[in-house]
DNA sequence: TAGATTGTTAATCGATTAACAATC
DNA sequence: TAGATTGTTAATCGATTAACAATC
């Protein structure tokens, strides 16, 4: 007898960035939200993409439309909040109570996807024991109580680069699911967390590339 | 008569994105960086890709490597650096001097990559005239007379999401070629200025959805 | 009904990987 | 020389696009 009935989804990175734009624009766009249906044609065009590719996407996380209507606009939205399980409550931490620290503190975004800040970590005891932005600042060695205590599971690395790898170690330990990597260090963890980086240089360096064929 | 001898290089933005991370492992990791050569088998598993890839990609910029050694590390190194135009030296301008525009003027990598910051812009009153890391903080109204006025090529945008397109307006008007976008807006300019977004949300979504699988 | 839009299958395109001769 | 590594061509794989019957 098969009680687990969830079969796991196994969206590709490109996918889920796509369906992430889609319900962004369904959702800040006012001209597209407040029509109660869409079609895939209209999402495509706001992306110069194939319609195609848009009903593709809808497709893989069940999502069927009408011939002649398109699709219902809230279930769109609905579905991918869902999916990409932007409607489930996590907590986080931040190692790191610098400038992006408190800027990523400061980020009133969190909320809408259910991400739960419960503290900040330093190692500077000038900071420990204050707050940036009504959270508490605290060592880093308090990083393996509160983690399990609030059963954190994503860890924010906003710490200077050599204590990049040694605080995802911190972390880990402590048992977050994923590390959301702000350093441009690359750090090894066990296969079952998963990291993602946001190295600012690569941007940059795609920036600096085009600046200087133009 | 062609004076112009140069061919615009046409590279795709994950080969540029490829060729940054070889560019940032060999400049950061001393194992790689102290030998004299390096075969792309070497940098592969560095990432996990195919070998072939990586020399695809070096071929593309003109390095040619040398059977039974491999390629020259500083060679390497060289060629990304100045092929990817990170060697040419462009200034920028924050707009937004609040705790992320704090820590981006803050980031000290940007000189590696000859970005080199001249002001912050804010329309908050009690910020202008005062500086932020060192460098002076002035009125949005003054992006008219300081782009021009330093050749200013990169806008970095960091207000508030209600003011991003206003303030690409400034921006594109005083003569920018690319604006980095941290703003969740999503702004329009012309065809011959480059945007790249980085929207937080993106990175955020990718995360819900492994945690939620996990 | 007529026709706009879906869902699906097939065709195309591009990117990645495999195979292997060339070569230092 | 022998053999490790390159550069290139061919094969595979996957993603995007085109075509079109199904349908509300």
């Amino acid at each position: 007898m098969d009680l687990e009935k969830k079969t796991k989804l196994n969206l590709k990175h490109a996918v889920i960035e796509r369906l992430m734009h889609y319900y962004l624009c369904l959702t800040t766009d006012k001209e597209l939200n407040t029509s109660e249906w869409i079609s895939s044609s209209t999402i495509a065009s706001y992306f110069h993409i194939d319609d195609t590719q848009v009903r593709k996407d809808l497709a893989k996380i069940s999502l069927h439309g009408t011939p002649r209507r398109g699709f219902k606009t809230k279930k769109v939205i609905e579905n991918i909040r869902h999916e990409l399980g932007l409607d489930e409550v996590y907590n986080a931490v931040i190692v790191g109570a610098g400038r992006l620290g408190g800027a990523i503190a400061e980020y009133k975004g969190f909320q809408n996807y259910g991400l739960f800040l419960v503290a900040l970590f330093d190692n500077d005891k000038n900071k420990i024991g204050k707050t940036v932005n009504k959270y508490p600042v605290r060592s880093i060695h308090d990083i393996k109580i509160i983690v399990p205590q609030f059963k954190v599971q994503l860890g924010i690395l906003v710490c200077p680069e050599r204590s990049a790898q040694s605080s995802a170690d911190l972390l880990v330990e402590a048992g977050v699911k994923a590390i959301w990597n702000f350093t441009p260090a690359n750090i090894d963890v066990p296969e079952n967390v998963i990291v993602r980086n946001e190295h600012i240089s690569v941007g940059l360096a795609e920036l600096c590339f085009f600046m200087k064929q133009s």
